[in-house]
DNA sequence: TATTGACTCTCACGTTGCGTGAGACCGTAA
DNA sequence: TTACGGTCTCACGCAACGTGAGAGTCAATA
């Protein structure tokens, strides 16, 4: 496919293409002898990959890095934008609501904190490190902040609540077995988002899970999602990693 | 308020609201003799819209011009937040099905056309709403997106069901005259469906159907429902405008 | 065959929406 | 009165493109 084509496809610019393309990060893999790109369909995959994070607010660079990662794994990529996305729809009914509040305190029927106000539109003040501070130590933190400190405002906040989300959805499931489908699917994800600030082979993963339930602060503040979600995870974690640890 | 305590509060940089008061934005309605810039609740009013907008996406520029519009309501304003952010929010749905369908796809278990895969991406540049815009002015089209917007679910599909219907009726006459009997009822249902979402007047009844034809997206998914559809919708279209206009 | 007209290419400068110091002043608590 | 954090105004930097300019390409048509 030729820029255009590709461009009517997927509503980005051609001007958008070529300069993917001059910064390398979505280089055609084929080009005639006039020097027109030529669009394999391996690029369009590539190209979705990046149209997903850019929705999300990842920079160029951090997506360049992202997608080049040899351990860049396609379906735990998928799995974690899913993740993502639902939380930024939290968000938006959260906008939502913060609007339909004001339409309510604009007919004089309720009132509003300035703080309520704002609810939503919260970006880029982040809680995720004095959170992740809380929920896993000072040194765990300190591990990953080279990775965590590289990424932008934007990214770190919606880690974060990417964070959240999954710990709700596990926290909502908590009651299933471990080894549920539902159960290895969750802490699947919750792998993948870890394996996103620092590298979690197996065992290590197992070993976190202990830990969770070794650590009562650890217990403490994973189970304000949910009474037992910690042994729950621990579980749950040691059976995957025993399937996909060789 | 000073500059920290409203960043603190909505999240914005201290930078941003210098910005603002810059570019004549978000001026602080009054300063210390000491220079420093005093925020009134009015002045976060007037910020909790100019967020809004942010979020939507429209540039400082346009958002200056909104605001500071005499005619600008307050109310009208904050109820087309609430559809432009469903809206938004069903975009993300769309994205989310789209990621769900790729995890399917990756598992082997579909297929999709390249045109799947980027439903839901195609946001602002959506050629459809811009060249809607273009010709009958943004009120008609926030006023359309915002009564199917604040459609339920269901609604949205009943309505979509019925908007199908009617094309399939349109593709078994598309045979005969366009200005036959059958066919003026059936391009007349039509017009009852479309100013059931905005206000159509016969002109712009007859500018739309030229579209169908002019704009090959258009044509493309008009077609679907019949081989020369559109061509036959557009002919129907102009003899209907030209006996229902005075 | 020549000529459109739509498409593509590569510079290269312009624009938006801030980020990021630098250097100076303000305010209050010890 | 000295420290220390908050605030001010320049002013340059940067990402992610937009927007021509000028030139080559390609298929259809006169």
């Amino acid at each position: 496919m030729k820029v255009r084509e590709v461009a009517d496809l997927t509503g980005i610019s051609v001007r958008t293409l070529h300069h993917y393309d001059e910064i390398g990060l979505l280089v055609p893999d084929g080009t005639t002898e006039a020097g027109y790109r030529l669009y394999s369909d391996d690029n369009l995959a590539m190209l979705q990959q990046i149209l997903f994070y850019r929705e999300l607010g990842f920079s160029l660079k951090a997506i360049k890095d992202i997608v080049s990662d040899p351990s860049f794994n396609r379906r735990e990529a998928l799995e974690l934008h899913r993740s993502l996305l639902i939380e930024k729809r939290r968000r938006l009914d959260d906008m939502i609501a913060t609007v339909e509040k004001t339409i309510q305190h604009h007919k004089g029927e309720i009132t509003m904190t300035n703080e309520e106000k704002f609810k939503g539109f919260d970006f880029s003040r982040n809680p995720y490190e004095e959170e992740a501070r809380r929920r896993w130590g000072n040194e765990a933190v300190d591990k990953s902040n080279a990775k965590v400190a590289g990424m932008s405002k934007d990214e770190q906040t919606a880690l974060g609540e990417a964070v959240n989300e999954i710990y709700r959805k596990l926290a909502g499931l908590r009651t299933a077995s471990p080894d549920s489908e539902q159960a290895q699917e969750a802490i699947g994800e919750w792998y993948a988002m870890l394996n996103r600030m620092g590298s979690y082979p197996p065992q290590a993963f197992k070993g976190l899970g202990q830990m969770y339930v070794d650590d009562e602060r650890f217990t403490a503040s994973i189970d304000q999602f949910g009474e037992g979600l910690a042994v729950f995870m621990r579980d749950a974690m040691a059976v995957f990693a025993d399937r996909h640890g060789q």
